[in-house]
RNA sequence: GGAGAGGUGACCGAGCUGGCUGAAGGUGCACGCCUGCUAAGCGUGUGUAGGAGAAAUCUUACCCAGGGUUCGAAUCCCUGCCUCUCCGCCA
């Protein structure tokens, strides 16, 4: 979340991310909720200030001894007042922090403004186009063609965008994970952790999730769990509610996680295949890091990320999101989408953000810098990647005219054979 | 699931026969001193969040969370959550 102080002086920044980024978060309530609340406060305070002072006075008159009835009876009628005040004054914060949840992060300045993805600037294009004397087949085809993918089991013990893996294609699923989840230890420093699938309603808020995409998640009512969409939650809200120290940071943490989404509503011809799942694995990066290296540590995401296209050779481009694009907790993200050549097209396989001290605050994750003050570290993610659509662009871009599959090289340590029909 | 114990500051840990405790002591951290041989000794300082104020400063809240009793609660009562130990069940 924005700090409050913040917002109150700067409303006018505020309000024009809220407009950039499609919010529909209600400033102006805020605004006077926070003038009125502080009003109240102020009343409190007074009163209880009287109160603290007789209360000493009244502790004093009967250590010694002496009648303190008069002071009694006119304490009860302030005691009265106070509980009505407090009971005002809880009622306006509550308010006012879920008010304040609803307030979007605020895009740095370098971000395109625009109000959906069209206006996401390009920014630069990597690796190869690879050219075939045959016409590339596409994922589908392929993953049916080997047996890898089994959608119809799938959707017959699930639903539709629940994938069944199997056999070889299983192996490869797995191969991908182990290789991503290594490579980021072993050559960009990051440590792994493994981490529940289900998260309480704190987490989902504290990396901003909730409020605004409950209807997204799959939830478990009776325990009021979720099911994470993102390695992102549980990873981020480690810390939470701690105080790190300067000497911690950066910190590095690499999570592979199965990510689950609703995402109600989004039917049609991008659910075929395996484009748009409700269930798929990814590898997630995430990083804890001092407040003025966090657009450098960005970079460096970024580069993890498409580290891993380049071990595969893929072809891909790196996209700047423009605000309408961004996510409500993102100051700035970068997008790698990979290119399918059987679909001719290009896919989203990973998202590098960062958030700035705005899921800090919300988690309440602190730490305590050289003076040994109190600070928000900034935090970041990155997919490194999903495996969905990474998958899709190896299938279709590691095909043999007779419809089999090469396996990648850099894959060769967990699966060591030639995909065949 | 049953029985018991407990949740205090960055961390550990006193207090818990209600008022003089925002909270002893230790560790850690910061600064200074001393000493010099593999690391220590000494001194000083060190809560968070909100409100008022130009500032000095004043003030409020906070001892897991939420209620209650009381003029007054870390301390008493209730509810919830979590942790630990023992028993049961189970992968």
């Amino acid at each position: 979340m924005i700090d409050l102080k913040y917002i109150r002086q700067n409303p006018e920044q505020i309000q024009q991310a809220i407009i950039n980024k499609n919010e529909k978060a209600d400033l102006a309530a805020l605004l006077a909720l926070d003038e009125s609340r502080r009003k109240l406060q102020y009343d409190f305070d007074t009163h209880k200030a009287e109160q603290n002072r007789m209360s000493d006075v009244i502790a004093t008159k009967k250590r010694n001894k002496e009648d303190a009835s008069k002071e009694l009876s006119e304490m009860s009628l302030v005691a009265e007042k106070i509980k009505q005040l407090q009971a005002e004054l809880s009622q306006q914060n509550a308010e006012l922090d879920s008010l304040l949840l609803r307030i979007p992060n605020v895009p740095e300045s370098d971000v395109p403004i625009g109000n959906d993805e069209s206006f996401n600037e390009i920014i630069r294009h990597e690796g190869e186009l690879k050219k075939w004397d045959f016409e590339p087949q596409d994922h589908l085809q392929l993953a049916q063609a080997n047996g890898l993918i089994d959608f119809m089991r799938g959707a017959k013990i699930s639903g539709s965008g629940f994938p069944v893996y199997s056999a070889l294609g299983a192996r490869l699923e797995r191969a991908l994970i182990n290789f991503m989840l290594e490579y980021h230890q072993q050559k960009h420093g990051y440590s792994e952790l493994m981490v529940p699938l289900m998260v309480n309603r704190k987490a989902m808020t504290g990396t901003g999730q909730l409020p605004k995409l409950e209807d997204d998640m799959y939830r478990c009512n009776e325990d009021d769990l979720f099911l994470i969409p993102t390695a992102e939650v549980p990873v981020t809200n480690y810390y939470m509610d701690e105080v790190l120290s300067y000497k911690d940071l950066p910190l590095l943490h690499v999570a592979y996680s199965p990510c689950f989404r609703r995402e109600a509503g989004s039917y049609g011809k991008e659910t075929r295949g395996l484009k748009r799942l409700h269930q798929f694995n990814k590898v997630e990066m995430v990083r804890f890091c001092l407040p003025e290296d966090s657009p450098r540590h960005l970079e460096e995401m970024l580069d993890n990320a498409e580290a891993i296209l380049k071990a595969f050779g893929l072809h891909y481009r790196v996209l700047k999101l423009a605000t309408g694009d961004l996510s409500f907790a993102s100051q700035k993200t970068y997008d790698l989408e990979v290119w399918a050549p059987g679909s001719k097209e290009y896919l989203e396989v990973s998202s590098v953000s960062n958030f700035g001290e705005f899921q800090a605050r919300r988690a309440n994750i602190r730490y305590r810098d050289a003076a040994g003050k109190m600070q928000f570290p900034h935090t970041l993610n990155g997919s490194g990647v999903a495996t969905p659509r990474l998958m899709i662009a190896i299938l279709e871009s590691y095909q043999n005219a007779d419809g089999s599959i090469q396996i990648p090289d850099v894959l060769k340590p967990w699966l060591e054979l030639r995909i065949n029909k």
